[in-house]
DNA sequence: CAAATAGTGTCTTTTAGACATTATAAG
DNA sequence: CTTATAATGTCTAAAAGACACTATTTG
């Protein structure tokens, strides 16, 4: 029915190209990890950015990244990242690609590995690490714009990790080299422009990047219970409830969240405590429960 | 609060490899696209397949797939790799990770897998062609496990294809270099191993990719109208509802799905013709409407 | 005629959402 | 006391699902 021969016989170039006694014979990329790093803090969804010090995007806020090793997963190297970056263990990284009713339980995905601390390279201030914690790490998608980097060709994986609050990088200062910003900052809310330090848009492709890790989280805290990676790992009812309104942008009604979320079979378990430090009476403590999939899904509302 | 100077001053480190000037400085990886292509087919979920007429994994079935060239997007070679294979035009490719209100789809770890074709082995005759129609096309996820491939190291950015019915490879043909299989057979649905042709497991991670995949379109209809990618430009309720049937591997109840499917704002509108090729009572006919957002979502009946 | 598919309606259960009320803390 | 937050309950509207019934074709 078509033309004959032409049509998936590319496979021949193919093999030819990938003998790997031609390496010439494949154009060669360089692969690296980015990651949007994301955290709820003083009611608001942020994102971990470093400034860059050298060309292109001198100057600029960037996503933290850096190179697949030669033997190394891309798991693994997104974990690696993270780790240096924040000091936050990768939690889940899943094969998965991520959906509702599939989402298998995950829990320790990644290894933490060796952190291998460069040597004498950095000054490095203010890190707005919180070594022991733990974080929700996946891969987000991959970019390969053949523009992406003026300098070369790259091809970049990038994930996501969602994480608890985490201790400022260093109150107060200004000119630091990494940050928590606002993502609402970082992507430019249009109006949010010419106004903030951060308002300046993120380096490379790393705010198309932000975005779809910002929706990607959006979407995902609805029918699955990663918005407990927001979360301490004992948490409070109003805690979470908080750590949506954060995510979505939106107010949600108290008495609704607390029947729906404590009805979500799976989602939270009762640790025991309690804990005044809300203020008001005495909230229940929870932990994040077994479920990684939530139903009743809990829905964003409409526009 | 962690060990000074490592934490996130990679961005030493990446500028340093990142120079133009010292290509040796990373390391090289071979990019592919690999392609999981999607039909429905005799009320059947199909993946398009090739045989490997080389090694590794000679004679085994394998995704269609093929390098990214030197200055090619992701997009551009996997819309290029799909008409190659299928004649298929790609109708959407989004850059966007996820989907929209709801469901993430998919993140992936990690998986090896460049499809190889042999040169000379193929007389290819059976393209699966259909020329000028239309597919869905997006990306998937992305694969690198360092083990993957045996023969260097490929990272290898799977796509999702989703094309209406299109005709047979060869009608009655049986060692041909492409077809379409059952996704439960090429998946091994545990019973249905040893009995099949297609239940020798698939070349390289292509299992996992095309698991993936699958499940990436399962849940995907329920949140999208992505579903009418399945279907002919005219299709009836009927069809759409073989189409949800096939995918999910379920019954559903004729009446309550016309009810939901023509009761949801955007998701179909009617062309003004009927059709009778399904027999019975003259249905009537629609094309996809604009929505892409089903509100409310179709669901999948529960365990 | 029977058989098959299309399309509409009706009823029950479940869930979402609006909102009242009570409980227990801090200041 | 007031104020803030937590927790439970009640009501209504919408939606899901089970299922009866009618409509229009082919054989």
């Amino acid at each position: 029915m078509t033309d004959e021969g032409t049509v998936y016989r590319q496979a021949d170039d193919y093999d030819r190209r990938m003998s790997p006694y031609d390496p010439s014979a494949f154009p060669p990329f360089a692969v690296t990890v980015d990651l949007a790093v994301l955290t709820v803090r003083r009611h608001a969804l942020c994102a971990l950015v470093v400034r860059r010090g050298e060309p292109p995007f001198q100057g600029r806020w960037a996503l933290p990244g850096g190179f697949v090793r030669e033997d190394e997963d891309l798991a693994t190297a997104a974990a690696r990242e993270l780790v240096e970056e924040t000091g936050l263990i990768a939690l889940s990284t899943r094969t998965a690609p991520s959906a509702p009713a599939a989402h298998p339980a995950a829990t320790a995905g990644a290894a933490p590995h060796p952190p291998a601390a460069p040597p004498a390279t950095a000054p490095a201030q203010d890190p707005p690490a919180a070594l022991g914690k733990g974080a929700h790490l996946e891969q987000l998608a991959t970019y390969g714009d053949p523009a992406r980097d003026p300098r070369m060709r790259v091809v970049s994986v990038a994930h996501l990790a969602l994480a608890p609050d985490l201790p400022a990088p260093r109150a107060g200062g200004d000119a630091h080299s990494a940050r928590w910003a606002p993502v609402e900052a970082l992507l430019g809310h249009e109006d949010a422009f010419g106004r903030d330090e951060e308002a300046v848009p993120l380096a490379f492709d790393h705010a198309q990047i932000l975005a779809d890790g910002v929706e990607r989280a959006r979407s995902k805290i609805e029918y699955s219970s990663l918005a407990t990676a927001f979360c301490p790992p004992e948490f409070t009812v109003g805690e979470l409830r908080r750590v949506y309104e954060a995510v979505w942008g939106v107010v949600l009604d108290p008495r609704n969240f607390h029947r729906k979320v404590t009805g979500t079979p799976g989602f939270l378990v009762p640790s025991g405590g309690t804990t005044t430090r809300q203020g008001g009476r005495p909230a229940q403590l929870f932990r994040a429960g077994g479920a990684t999939v939530l139903n009743p899904p809990m829905l964003r509302p409409e526009v």
